[in-house]
RNA sequence: GGGAGUGUAGCUCAGCCGGGAGAGCGUUCGCCUCACACGCGAAAGGUCACGGGUUCGAGCCCCGUCACGCCCACCA
């Protein structure tokens, strides 16, 4: 059955009807297969936390070319799907959600609020998947993972259990990042620093004297951003080549409040050009200071609970919040006279990423991951080429990573994530690692441990991501067939948190790298260059895109003119162009197949090479040009230029010049020979031929019986078909569309029910036809010329002109002979005359100047000689400056001598063709006085 | 403080191996030409941030300067 289009291409409804079918027919599972090529790719696991944004479009987008354009190469392709617990995003909601009902999270108890977790999960986890789909993704959803699934479990113990035994898995008393607000540490990473106004308070500790008293006359000044971590000073510093204070080096200072007698040590961490040269220690609280602590062997006071109040060591401080006793000591130090200077000061304070609490440095027992030797493989792969990151500057990135890595922090104060498999003997305390519950104590033969409480960072179990979801630790068929994967995509934000660590991860439980290539994609920021935030609201919801503009228009504009790592701005007119595209294609081809008769057989096929035309065999050339261009593009992970190129092609050179170029010849055969015009037109042009003795070729109207027609309409098919497939990876609805409709028109059945499913074209060498080329930019740039000049002497299109060609070059008169009726379809002509010689043509007709011809227009009535002499004169001085250029070239003897062979001959015939061009130039201006 | 970037048309951005500067949007002019006004045709518009250097030849390679964001470190 014939389908008619609509006039304006639809995205609506059109989308989930095809998504529904795709997944469906199931074209996109992959199973395990030896005798095929796999090619995988892991999403990297949304949260089930999230909803849609343009960062995930941006990321999906790309993944689904990538995945499309293997799938159509014939690869086992893979993409395997997924989603994060994402821990602390995931616990924070319930929190929230239990606090509306009064509840907190310590009162429902570990067990209840872990229900309550999965409840969740089951309710919201799912939105972001179905978003994904909205998108167009090709994810293979029988596969879909959750990171807390009892195979990522089983995969999340199997490697603690590993890595503890091998050493790699410590416990540990470290200074780590405490949000006081989630009541948990977090990693470096989570850690955002953010600049904040706040002062710089003088404090003076007085000294103690030889005999035990406190000095009144002696102080000892420093200055410090936060005064109450004092109650937890275990010492004092200076560098120990500041002679300002090497005299006091291993003497003492008095402690207000807490009444503690500390040294001062020298440590050349002290920097002595800062405030006073002098620094009090908090080993408790602070990474540096911790440091220091442990150089000089100092206690290690910890000051507060972990809610940020200040705890026992505290003295009269006790129970007050950190801030709260802040404001008090200062007062108080004002009041004894130890206060000193207040500067303003600018300084950065971390805070906690997801609540922005100010994180408190805590020194806790926690789980470390010990990095020195794991990171080794990960660096080298890199360095070596084993894995690519693309675009190569992320390397930097990488390598500052890795040269400064430290311990990893896994243990999380959290209930929803991978409980610690840390058992502890309730008898003798003895931790035991294992896979489940032990039955007994290794050391005391006792039979009750308690669990670790705590959970594990979520990146933890990501980075198991792309081995964990195939089925490790067990040795399945698909592990074996699709790992190592090979592209991962991903922002460059995340280069820490998840790509370092899968990479170790990776080669640390396979023996082999994870991936070969990572993809970076940039941000999507707004117009005006921000970042998309909530608390900005400048957030661009793509669902809102699609469902204004369809899925393809949005994908189409993320993937258009961006190279990798880079960010984009979101402008709507980008996406409106796209949209606009969509409707251009869906308008070709819509035309195409209002032009397939009913019952007309057009195969895709059999090429009828004898009935093509010029102009066939160029559009092909074109075509082949483009699959190769195109496709080498797309290996090269260059996904904006390659779209860019189909874009063009499908635009520039098949609608607006190919579709234009066929127009006459599509008239069906019942038809006679075409319009009434042509007809005209061919009495007209004979009579003149023959009036000049010309012989004329051959009749058009005979040029353009049926088999022309056919010809026609089989190259715009297998072309529109060819294109469509370059598009698909892009824009998979439309193209999907538009490919299904045709092949229904075109009553075959021998093309796969789907585009998806179809093969990716490859570009024949014996269509590439330099000929035709060579032959249709000739005349393309003869219709431009004469369209120009119609424009700049105000030709009403409606006016037809005659044209004259003239050509004393007889192949060149041939093109033109054979090229008559693209003047009359795409340059407004009436009558055609190709001649040898000015015979018969008006001495004031505007002429357009070729290297080889020049095409004369009478214009009786419009003529302005003056105009058309200025225009002549400015296109006089573009052709000497050419002129001068190429000359100039071409007599630098070092030129000559050093340049490519290739380059001097191609120089040289720009050079000959400006000189006709300049010569015909010259005659027509002498000509018209 | 360290690192990697960016600077090309009015705006947003491409520019692969060094060989006569591109796209989209916007602007101007003309067109509802029987696929498309979400369109067609034409045009205007650029010291490729600046200064040196390498080269027969530089938007591209090297050095320096300026401007702008980004990442890392986090000096109390």
């Amino acid at each position: 059955m014939k389908k008619e289009l609509a006039k304006t291409y639809d995205p609506h409804g059109l989308e989930d009807r095809i998504y529904r079918t795709w997944e469906e027919k199931g074209y996109f599972h992959a199973e395990a297969d030896e005798s095929k090529k796999p090619f995988t790719i892991v999403i990297p696991p949304p949260n089930i936390t999230g909803v849609l944004h343009m960062g995930h479009a941006f990321d999906n987008t790309m993944q689904d070319v990538l995945i499309r354009f293997k799938r159509m190469q014939g690869y086992n392709a893979l993409w395997q799907p997924g989603t994060d617990h994402a821990s602390i995003s995931t616990e924070v909601r319930i929190i929230e959600e239990l606090a509306k009902e009064g509840i907190r999270k310590e009162d429902l108890g570990r067990e209840k609020f872990l229900e309550r977790a999965w409840e969740w999960k089951k309710q919201y986890g799912g939105t972001i998947i179905s978003q994904l789909k909205k998108l167009g993704s090709s994810c293979d959803w029988a596969r879909e993972r959750f990171t807390m699934d009892e195979g990522c479990n089983r995969a999340v113990t199997e490697v603690f259990v590993r890595m503890h035994k091998k050493g790699y898995i410590y416990q540990g008393s470290r200074i780590i990042n405490w949000c006081p607000h989630c009541n948990t540490s977090i990693s470096d990473a989570e850690v955002d620093y953010e600049e904040q106004n706040g002062h710089l308070w003088h404090i003076r500790y007085p000294l103690v004297e030889e005999d035990g008293s406190i000095s009144k006359t002696e102080f000892l000044e420093f200055a410090t951003t936060r005064p109450e971590t004092m109650l937890g000073d275990t010492a004092v510093a200076v560098h120990p080549e500041d002679e300002r204070y090497t005299h006091l080096i291993g003497r003492e200072v008095f402690l207000p409040f807490v009444e503690r007698r500390i040294p001062v040590v020298a440590d050349t961490y002290v920097d002595r050009e800062f405030g006073t040269g002098v620094v009090k220690i908090t080993p408790g609280h602070d990474p540096n200071d911790f440091e220091v602590g442990k150089r000089h062997d100092l206690p290690e006071i910890n000051i507060m609970n972990d809610d940020a109040t200040i705890n026992e060591n505290g003295a009269k401080f006790e129970g007050m919040d950190r801030y709260a006793a802040r404001k008090q000591i200062v007062k108080e130090l004002t009041e004894m006279g130890l206060l000193g200077e207040v500067e303003d000061h600018v300084h950065n304070v971390g805070t906690h990423e997801r609540c922005h609490t100010v994180v408190e440095p805590l020194i806790k027992k926690q789980w470390f991951v010990r990095m020195d030797e794991l990171i080794k493989p990960a660096i080298k792969a890199v360095k070596e080429g084993e894995i690519r990151l693309i675009p190569k500057r992320m390397e930097a990135t990488y390598f500052n990573w890795t040269d400064n890595i430290r311990d990893w922090c896994i243990s999380r104060q959290l209930w929803w994530g991978h409980r610690i498999p840390a058992y502890y003997c309730d008898a003798c305390g003895e931790t035991v690692i294992d896979y489940g519950m032990p039955k007994e104590c290794p050391h005391c033969r006792g039979t009750a441990f308690t669990q670790d409480p705590d959970t594990l960072d979520t990146w933890f179990s990501s980075a198991l991501w792309p081995f964990e979801t195939l089925g490790w630790p067990e040795e399945t068929k698909d592990l074996k067939h699709f790992f190592p994967t090979d592209v991962l995509v991903t922002g460059y934000d995340i280069i820490f948190f998840w790509v370092i660590r899968m990479i170790f991860s990776s080669y640390e439980q396979m023996g082999t790298r994870p991936f070969h290539t990572v993809l970076f994609h940039g941000l999507i920021r707004d117009s005006e260059g921000r970042k998309m935030s909530k608390s900005l609201g400048n957030g661009i919801d793509p669902l809102d895109v699609i469902a204004e503009y369809g899925a393809d228009a949005l994908r189409l504009m993320i993937v258009t003119g961006n190279a990798p790592g880079n960010d984009m701005r979101y402008h709507v007119e980008r996406v409106e162009n796209s949209r606009n595209f969509a409707n251009k294609l869906w308008n070709a081809s819509r035309f195409i197949m209002m032009n397939i008769e009913e019952a007309e057989e057009v195969h895709a096929k059999d090429a009828p090479a004898a009935m093509l035309q010029t102009e066939d065999r160029w559009i092909l050339s074109r075509l082949q040009r483009t699959i190769r261009e195109a496709t080498e593009n797309m290996e090269r992970y260059e996904l904006g230029i390659a779209v860019q190129k189909v874009y063009d092609f499908i635009w520039d050179e098949f609608c607006d010049w190919y579709i234009e170029f066929v127009k006459p010849r599509l008239r069906p055969s019942g038809a006679v020979g075409g319009s009434q015009t042509r007809a005209e037109e061919d009495a007209a042009g004979a009579a003149h031929a023959s009036r000049l003795q010309i012989p004329q070729a051959e009749s058009d109207a005979q040029a353009y019986q049926a088999p022309s027609r056919i010809a026609a309409l089989w190259t715009l098919t297998s072309v529109l078909i060819g294109a469509l497939k370059l598009l698909h990876p892009y824009m998979p609805f439309i193209t999907e569309e538009i490919y299904q409709t045709l092949i229904d028109g075109l009553y075959t059945k021998e093309t796969p029910e789907s585009i998806m499913i179809s093969p990716w074209p490859v570009a024949k060498d014996v269509l590439v036809d330099e000929a035709a080329e060579r032959e249709i930019a000739l005349i393309q740039e003869a219709v431009r010329g004469i369209r120009n000049v119609r424009n700049e002497m105000n030709v009403a299109p409606s006016k037809k002109t005659g044209i004259y060609v003239v050509s004393a070059k007889e192949d060149i008169r041939e093109i033109f002979t054979r090229g008559r009726t693209h003047f009359t379809a795409l340059a407004h002509a009436g009558e055609v005359f190709v001649q040898e010689d000015k015979t018969g043509i008006a001495d004031d007709a505007v002429s357009v100047v070729l290297a080889d011809a020049v095409i004369y227009i009478p214009l009786a009535e419009l003529v302005d000689i003056s105009a058309e002499k200025a225009r002549l004169e400015k296109e006089k001085e573009r052709l000497e400056k050419e002129l001068a250029r190429s000359k100039g070239m071409l007599a630098n003897e070092r030129f000559l001598s050093k340049a490519p062979p290739e380059k001097i001959a191609e120089e040289k015939e720009k050079q000959q063709k400006y000189e006709q061009t300049y010569a015909q130039v010259l005659e027509r201006l002498s000509a018209l006085g």
